[in-house]
DNA sequence: TATCATTTGTTCGTATGTATC
DNA sequence: CGATACATACGAACAAATGAT
């Protein structure tokens, strides 16, 4: 049991009980919360504020409510969508990132979600770095989050230090892998209460997350993860026009 | 005064009616939405109808709610966040959207939001061509609709009909355009109530939205806006990886 | 500075509807 | 059919921020 005190909405506050349970693994993908009866006792809170908690972690998509059976657990928390639509880009820019405005943290996790999938390397270890970063101009916060596969740091043994972005393919290069391609996933969900407040949003709205894989020969080496705000900031690629349109003026569908 | 039936929930309705009112000009950016209390007594429902009805504008961008001060309608409705991180991509492969699944629907509106912004013709006219898609496989829809602003189909005839959108550029390089830069951008936020029951959206979750504008010579032609549930879409770029890393080994920021 | 009315934010408890088993 | 669980709706009270008096 949590103590729960009074400044954070009491809702908030069992909705970051919750999360961390289910990060924790004390309920499992496919399990069911607790009813909100249930919690209402255990919690000694009102019905409202119950479902003002799971509603959360239902648009942050770790959990799913059906009428009639229950919440239930995502079968993988924050996991890749179904239909992946697949777009056309084309020209290189330097892709700039703002400023970090704290000293990157290391640490060490498993991996699960989204990260683990496009990683084709599920509960196997790996090392992140987080790093807080922030545009002067706007304020606009972006946490950005780099996954190391330990099979990655045995191979590249400075892949594990915390360094710029633009520096790992380097890196790479320098430790003989080649043929490196980069494949970018985007994708949005309601924050959880914590990110919201990491993330400085002060209005309600939803979090634009990518995830940029870097390859080699088809396997997956490394992947950065980019949290923000959907209300502050525009992602904006460049494409290229459809090669020479020589001949083929395809008719209407 | 809008009727208020059963079937729909009612805090459904109210956001209906109060998103018809803003996008009518009945209240416009900047202006004070009535405070709950008054729209508990003009609607004869509930505070926490209101609430949840208000919060759906708020989460879709559509208001802003201050405590103290009331509920304000958004400067800009949808309009473009202020911070665009240029993302580095490059390689092509065909750009393919899943069937449609409706006949065109063709309409003239004037440009107002992002859509305008991005083609630089904010409060002018255009016809937008309405077409819902969806994949076979995964059931995901995808609610796709192109704008073409007057000034375009004066310099191409053929750009106000429906017809495929990778048959676009064709025509645009027919009608003797050079220079073609496509340029896309990808943002998201909360789905409006119609807009969820549009795309079938049972679960809750924020809809990714990716505008594609066609520029020529700076000039923009046209927009084609793409969107989609977010739990169920994945967007998927192919990138370039820094051309060929020579020298410069940068080291951590 | 202090007070007050207004407005949104939070929390409570209850009742009823509806899907599931 | 009944039990369970979530969905909707109601009404009340107090807290906290705001702006004017």
């Amino acid at each position: 049991m949590t103590m729960i005190s009074r400044p954070r909405p009491m809702w908030a506050q069992v909705a970051d009980h919750l999360t961390r349970e289910i990060t924790a693994g004390t309920y499992r993908p496919g399990d069911l919360l607790p009813s909100e009866r249930e919690m209402v006792a255990s919690f000694r809170v009102s019905t409202g504020t119950v479902r003002r908690a799971v509603s959360e972690l239902v648009a942050a998509g770790l959990a799913e409510s059906q009428q009639g059976k229950g919440t239930r657990v995502k079968s993988t928390p924050s996991a890749l969508p179904g239909y992946a639509l697949e777009r056309a880009p084309r020209r290189r820019s330097d892709a700039t990132l703002p400023p970090a405005i704290e000293a990157p943290a290391v640490s060490r996790t498993t991996l699960t979600g989204a990260a683990g999938a496009l990683l084709q390397a599920a509960d196997h270890d790996a090392v992140v770095i987080d790093q807080m970063r922030q545009d002067p101009q706007t304020g606009a916060r972006i946490a950005h989050r780099t996954y190391v596969p330990m099979a990655t740091v045995a191979d590249v043994p400075n892949a594990a230090e915390p360094m710029d972005p633009d520096a790992i393919m380097d890196q790479l290069t320098a430790a003989g892998l080649q043929s490196l391609t980069v494949t970018e996933h985007v994708t949005a969900r309601g924050p959880l209460p914590d990110e919201r407040t990491a993330l400085g949003m002060d209005a309600a709205g939803p979090i634009l997350i990518t995830y940029r894989v870097i390859s080699s020969k088809g396997r997956p080496l490394m992947c950065m993860e980019l949290k923000t705000s959907a209300a502050t900031t525009l992602l904006t690629y460049q494409v290229t026009p459809p090669k020479a349109p020589s001949g083929r003026t395809r008719a209407s569908a």
